[in-house]
DNA sequence: TTTATATATGAACTATAAATCATATAAACG
DNA sequence: CGTTTATATGATTTATAGTTCATATATAAA
Protein backbone atom coordinates (compact mmCIF):
# COMPACT_ATOMS: atom_id res chain seq x y z
CA UNK A 1 0.00 0.00 0.00
CA UNK A 2 2.42 2.53 -1.04
CA UNK A 3 0.15 4.90 -2.22
CA UNK A 4 -2.31 5.69 1.02
CA UNK A 5 0.82 5.58 3.14
CA UNK A 6 1.84 8.82 0.97
CA UNK A 7 -1.18 10.32 1.04
CA UNK A 8 -1.76 9.54 4.65
CA UNK A 9 0.98 11.38 5.60
CA UNK A 10 0.04 14.00 3.50
CA UNK A 11 -3.57 14.44 4.92
CA UNK A 12 -2.03 13.78 8.31
CA UNK A 13 0.13 16.91 7.77
CA UNK A 14 -2.58 19.14 7.43
CA UNK A 15 -4.89 17.55 9.31
CA UNK A 16 -3.53 19.05 12.76
CA UNK A 17 -5.24 22.29 14.72
CA UNK A 18 -2.69 24.54 14.57
CA UNK A 19 -0.84 23.47 11.01
CA UNK A 20 -4.54 24.31 9.88
CA UNK A 21 -4.10 27.73 10.87
CA UNK A 22 -1.26 28.21 9.54
CA UNK A 23 -1.95 27.03 6.27
CA UNK A 24 -4.89 29.15 6.37
CA UNK A 25 -2.89 32.29 7.44
CA UNK A 26 -0.62 31.52 4.42
CA UNK A 27 -3.33 31.30 2.27
CA UNK A 28 -3.93 34.54 2.35
CA UNK A 29 -0.38 35.54 1.82
CA UNK A 30 2.89 34.78 2.98
CA UNK A 31 4.30 35.33 5.82
CA UNK A 32 7.12 35.09 8.28
CA UNK A 33 7.79 33.16 11.59
CA UNK A 34 7.39 35.52 14.05
CA UNK A 35 4.29 36.95 12.51
CA UNK A 36 2.82 33.51 12.79
CA UNK A 37 3.61 32.72 15.80
CA UNK A 38 2.25 36.49 16.92
CA UNK A 39 -1.36 36.06 15.26
CA UNK A 40 -1.57 32.19 16.49
CA UNK A 41 -0.30 33.45 19.76
CA UNK A 42 2.26 30.23 19.68
CA UNK A 43 5.92 29.48 21.28
CA UNK A 44 8.38 30.80 18.05
CA UNK A 45 9.96 27.28 18.64
CA UNK A 46 6.19 25.31 18.29
CA UNK A 47 5.42 26.89 15.02
CA UNK A 48 8.50 26.43 13.35
CA UNK A 49 8.46 22.95 14.43
CA UNK A 50 4.98 23.18 12.72
CA UNK A 51 6.28 24.88 9.44
CA UNK A 52 9.31 22.53 9.36
CA UNK A 53 6.45 19.59 9.23
CA UNK A 54 4.92 21.13 6.58
CA UNK A 55 8.13 21.63 4.62
CA UNK A 56 8.85 18.67 4.67
CA UNK A 57 5.54 17.51 3.03
CA UNK A 58 6.38 20.31 0.10
CA UNK A 59 3.40 21.77 1.52
CA UNK A 60 5.19 25.14 2.14
CA UNK A 61 7.95 26.69 0.86
CA UNK A 62 10.31 29.06 2.26
CA UNK A 63 12.92 32.31 1.12
CA UNK A 64 14.82 33.80 3.70
CA UNK A 65 15.08 37.73 3.84
CA UNK A 66 17.40 39.41 6.15
CA UNK A 67 17.04 37.96 9.46
CA UNK A 68 13.22 36.98 8.62
CA UNK A 69 12.54 33.62 6.97
CA UNK A 70 9.19 34.01 4.60
CA UNK A 71 6.68 30.57 4.25
CA UNK A 72 4.04 30.22 1.30
CA UNK A 73 1.55 27.65 0.32
CA UNK A 74 3.66 25.32 -2.43
CA UNK A 75 0.72 25.61 -5.11
CA UNK A 76 -2.73 27.37 -4.61
CA UNK A 77 -4.78 24.49 -4.91
CA UNK A 78 -3.61 23.32 -1.26
CA UNK A 79 -5.60 26.67 -0.40
CA UNK A 80 -8.06 24.68 -2.39
CA UNK A 81 -8.53 21.68 -0.85
CA UNK A 82 -8.74 23.13 2.85
CA UNK A 83 -11.69 25.20 2.00
CA UNK A 84 -13.46 22.65 -0.03
CA UNK A 85 -12.60 19.94 3.05
CA UNK A 86 -14.31 22.76 5.41
CA UNK A 87 -17.17 23.00 3.51
CA UNK A 88 -17.83 19.23 3.04
CA UNK A 89 -17.26 18.84 6.82
CA UNK A 90 -19.62 21.66 7.43
CA UNK A 91 -22.55 20.25 5.72
CA UNK A 92 -21.87 16.62 7.24
CA UNK A 93 -22.09 17.36 10.00
CA UNK A 94 -18.70 16.11 10.28
CA UNK A 95 -17.75 18.50 12.97
CA UNK A 96 -19.63 16.99 15.37
CA UNK A 97 -17.30 14.21 15.54
CA UNK A 98 -15.63 12.52 18.75
CA UNK A 99 -12.37 11.69 19.83
CA UNK A 100 -12.06 8.23 18.97
CA UNK A 101 -10.30 6.29 21.75
CA UNK A 102 -5.55 33.33 4.97
CA UNK A 103 -0.69 38.72 2.71
CA UNK A 104 1.68 39.62 4.61
CA UNK A 105 0.23 43.13 6.95
CA UNK A 106 2.92 45.52 7.70
CA UNK A 107 4.54 44.85 4.10
CA UNK A 108 2.42 44.03 1.29
CA UNK A 109 5.31 43.41 -0.64
CA UNK A 110 4.90 42.28 -4.24
CA UNK A 111 1.59 40.35 -3.56
CA UNK A 112 3.48 36.64 -3.73
CA UNK A 113 1.81 34.23 -2.36
CA UNK A 114 -1.60 36.30 -1.81
CA UNK A 115 -3.75 33.48 -2.91
CA UNK A 116 -7.13 34.31 -0.77
CA UNK A 117 -8.25 37.61 -0.56
CA UNK A 118 -7.59 39.46 3.24
CA UNK A 119 -11.01 39.03 5.19
CA UNK B 1 -10.01 27.86 17.14
CA UNK B 2 -12.59 25.68 16.99
CA UNK B 3 -13.10 25.03 13.45
CA UNK B 4 -9.66 24.03 12.88
CA UNK B 5 -9.78 21.78 15.36
CA UNK B 6 -12.99 20.00 14.18
CA UNK B 7 -11.56 19.93 10.52
CA UNK B 8 -8.24 18.68 11.99
CA UNK B 9 -10.37 15.28 13.55
CA UNK B 10 -11.48 15.12 10.30
CA UNK B 11 -8.43 15.45 7.85
CA UNK B 12 -6.73 13.13 10.69
CA UNK B 13 -8.98 10.44 10.90
CA UNK B 14 -8.85 10.27 6.43
CA UNK B 15 -5.30 10.59 6.84
CA UNK B 16 -4.27 7.25 8.06
CA UNK B 17 -3.50 4.43 5.69
CA UNK B 18 -5.30 1.78 6.44
CA UNK B 19 -8.45 4.04 7.02
CA UNK B 20 -7.57 5.37 3.70
CA UNK B 21 -7.85 2.17 1.86
CA UNK B 22 -10.96 1.13 3.71
CA UNK B 23 -12.52 4.44 2.25
CA UNK B 24 -11.11 3.60 -0.99
CA UNK B 25 -13.04 0.06 -1.02
CA UNK B 26 -15.87 2.07 0.27
CA UNK B 27 -16.12 4.23 -2.97
CA UNK B 28 -16.62 1.17 -4.71
CA UNK B 29 -19.77 0.13 -3.36
CA UNK B 30 -20.77 -1.02 0.37
CA UNK B 31 -19.00 -3.32 1.96
CA UNK B 32 -19.18 -5.85 5.37
CA UNK B 33 -16.32 -6.24 7.74
CA UNK B 34 -15.50 -9.29 6.72
CA UNK B 35 -15.00 -8.38 2.95
CA UNK B 36 -12.95 -5.41 4.21
CA UNK B 37 -10.31 -7.35 6.25
CA UNK B 38 -10.15 -10.14 3.66
CA UNK B 39 -9.33 -8.29 0.89
CA UNK B 40 -7.13 -5.82 3.09
CA UNK B 41 -5.66 -8.69 4.96
CA UNK B 42 -5.67 -7.17 8.40
CA UNK B 43 -7.54 -8.82 11.39
CA UNK B 44 -11.71 -8.49 11.55
CA UNK B 45 -10.75 -6.90 15.20
CA UNK B 46 -8.45 -4.20 13.42
CA UNK B 47 -10.93 -2.94 10.14
CA UNK B 48 -13.73 -2.90 12.56
CA UNK B 49 -11.59 -0.48 15.13
CA UNK B 50 -10.67 1.70 12.50
CA UNK B 51 -14.63 1.70 10.59
CA UNK B 52 -15.70 2.52 14.48
CA UNK B 53 -13.44 6.13 13.88
CA UNK B 54 -14.92 6.55 10.64
CA UNK B 55 -18.07 6.59 11.74
CA UNK B 56 -17.42 8.63 14.91
CA UNK B 57 -16.59 11.23 12.29
CA UNK B 58 -19.33 10.55 10.13
CA UNK B 59 -17.54 9.17 7.40
CA UNK B 60 -19.09 5.91 7.33
CA UNK B 61 -22.67 4.86 8.04
CA UNK B 62 -23.18 0.80 8.57
CA UNK B 63 -26.76 -0.90 8.05
CA UNK B 64 -27.01 -4.80 9.62
CA UNK B 65 -28.06 -7.06 7.13
CA UNK B 66 -28.19 -10.68 8.99
CA UNK B 67 -25.12 -11.09 11.08
CA UNK B 68 -23.53 -8.99 8.67
CA UNK B 69 -22.89 -5.42 9.09
CA UNK B 70 -22.16 -3.01 5.61
CA UNK B 71 -20.18 0.00 5.71
CA UNK B 72 -20.66 2.46 3.07
CA UNK B 73 -19.47 6.17 2.14
CA UNK B 74 -21.63 8.61 3.86
CA UNK B 75 -21.27 11.14 0.91
CA UNK B 76 -19.95 10.75 -2.63
CA UNK B 77 -17.84 13.82 -2.09
CA UNK B 78 -15.64 12.15 0.42
CA UNK B 79 -14.73 9.92 -2.57
CA UNK B 80 -14.13 13.00 -4.17
CA UNK B 81 -12.08 14.53 -1.86
CA UNK B 82 -10.11 11.28 -1.57
CA UNK B 83 -9.03 11.48 -5.15
CA UNK B 84 -8.66 15.04 -5.67
CA UNK B 85 -6.12 15.21 -2.59
CA UNK B 86 -4.47 11.94 -4.25
CA UNK B 87 -3.82 13.68 -7.81
CA UNK B 88 -2.87 16.83 -5.85
CA UNK B 89 -0.27 15.09 -4.00
CA UNK B 90 1.09 13.58 -6.97
CA UNK B 91 1.57 16.45 -9.15
CA UNK B 92 3.52 18.22 -6.11
CA UNK B 93 5.49 15.57 -5.60
CA UNK B 94 3.99 15.31 -2.04
CA UNK B 95 4.48 11.63 -2.02
CA UNK B 96 7.89 12.21 -1.40
CA UNK B 97 7.66 13.57 2.30
CA UNK B 98 9.72 12.30 5.37
CA UNK B 99 8.14 11.59 8.78
CA UNK B 100 8.66 14.62 11.19
CA UNK B 101 10.16 13.66 14.01
CA UNK B 102 -14.24 1.80 -4.31
CA UNK B 103 -19.76 -2.36 -4.70
CA UNK B 104 -19.53 -4.99 -3.34
CA UNK B 105 -18.23 -7.55 -5.18
CA UNK B 106 -20.30 -11.39 -4.52
CA UNK B 107 -23.18 -9.58 -4.29
CA UNK B 108 -23.76 -6.56 -5.80
CA UNK B 109 -27.49 -6.08 -4.35
CA UNK B 110 -28.89 -3.21 -4.97
CA UNK B 111 -26.00 -0.86 -6.36
CA UNK B 112 -26.29 1.57 -3.39
CA UNK B 113 -23.23 2.68 -1.92
CA UNK B 114 -21.65 2.79 -5.25
CA UNK B 115 -19.34 5.66 -6.66
CA UNK B 116 -16.57 4.75 -8.51
CA UNK B 117 -16.82 2.11 -11.34
CA UNK B 118 -15.42 -1.38 -10.69
CA UNK B 119 -11.87 -0.93 -11.43
C1' DT C 1 33.07 42.44 17.43
C1' DT C 2 29.60 42.85 20.69
C1' DT C 3 24.67 42.93 20.97
C1' DA C 4 20.07 42.41 19.53
C1' DT C 5 16.72 40.10 16.65
C1' DA C 6 14.83 36.12 14.05
C1' DT C 7 14.70 31.43 13.36
C1' DA C 8 16.04 26.57 13.86
C1' DT C 9 17.17 22.54 16.40
C1' DG C 10 17.51 18.74 19.60
C1' DA C 11 16.42 16.49 23.70
C1' DA C 12 13.04 15.39 27.15
C1' DC C 13 8.49 14.99 28.30
C1' DT C 14 3.68 14.23 27.47
C1' DA C 15 -0.24 13.01 24.92
C1' DT C 16 -2.58 10.56 21.39
C1' DA C 17 -3.38 7.07 18.39
C1' DA C 18 -2.59 2.40 16.26
C1' DA C 19 -2.14 -2.59 16.84
C1' DT C 20 -2.97 -6.72 19.27
C1' DC C 21 -5.27 -9.99 22.07
C1' DA C 22 -8.84 -11.93 24.53
C1' DT C 23 -13.41 -11.87 24.95
C1' DA C 24 -18.22 -10.23 24.61
C1' DT C 25 -22.35 -9.79 21.84
C1' DA C 26 -25.55 -11.08 18.49
C1' DA C 27 -27.72 -13.25 14.74
C1' DA C 28 -28.44 -17.65 12.15
C1' DC C 29 -28.59 -22.52 11.95
C1' DG C 30 -28.44 -27.34 13.21
C1' DC D 1 -30.43 -24.78 23.30
C1' DG D 2 -25.73 -25.42 21.67
C1' DT D 3 -22.86 -24.13 17.92
C1' DT D 4 -21.15 -21.53 14.21
C1' DT D 5 -20.38 -17.17 11.97
C1' DA D 6 -19.80 -12.11 11.99
C1' DT D 7 -18.80 -8.14 14.38
C1' DA D 8 -17.79 -5.19 18.41
C1' DT D 9 -15.40 -3.91 22.50
C1' DG D 10 -12.09 -3.11 26.17
C1' DA D 11 -7.70 -3.42 28.07
C1' DT D 12 -2.95 -3.49 27.17
C1' DT D 13 1.00 -2.64 24.67
C1' DT D 14 3.51 -0.11 21.39
C1' DA D 15 4.42 3.52 18.25
C1' DT D 16 3.96 8.17 16.75
C1' DA D 17 3.26 12.87 17.25
C1' DG D 18 2.90 17.40 19.74
C1' DT D 19 4.82 20.55 23.26
C1' DT D 20 8.22 22.74 25.89
C1' DC D 21 12.68 24.29 27.14
C1' DA D 22 17.23 25.43 26.55
C1' DT D 23 20.30 26.59 23.28
C1' DA D 24 22.47 26.93 18.69
C1' DT D 25 22.80 29.52 14.37
C1' DA D 26 22.69 33.34 11.58
C1' DT D 27 21.84 37.95 9.98
C1' DA D 28 21.82 42.74 10.99
C1' DA D 29 22.78 46.77 13.63
C1' DA D 30 25.19 49.53 17.20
Amino acid sequence: MPIEEDQARFLKCIGEPTRLQILKLLAKGEKCVGELASVLNKEQSLVSHHLRALKECNIVKDEQEAQKVYYKLTDVRLAELIIDSEALMKELSLCECREVNYGREENKRTGEGQICPAS
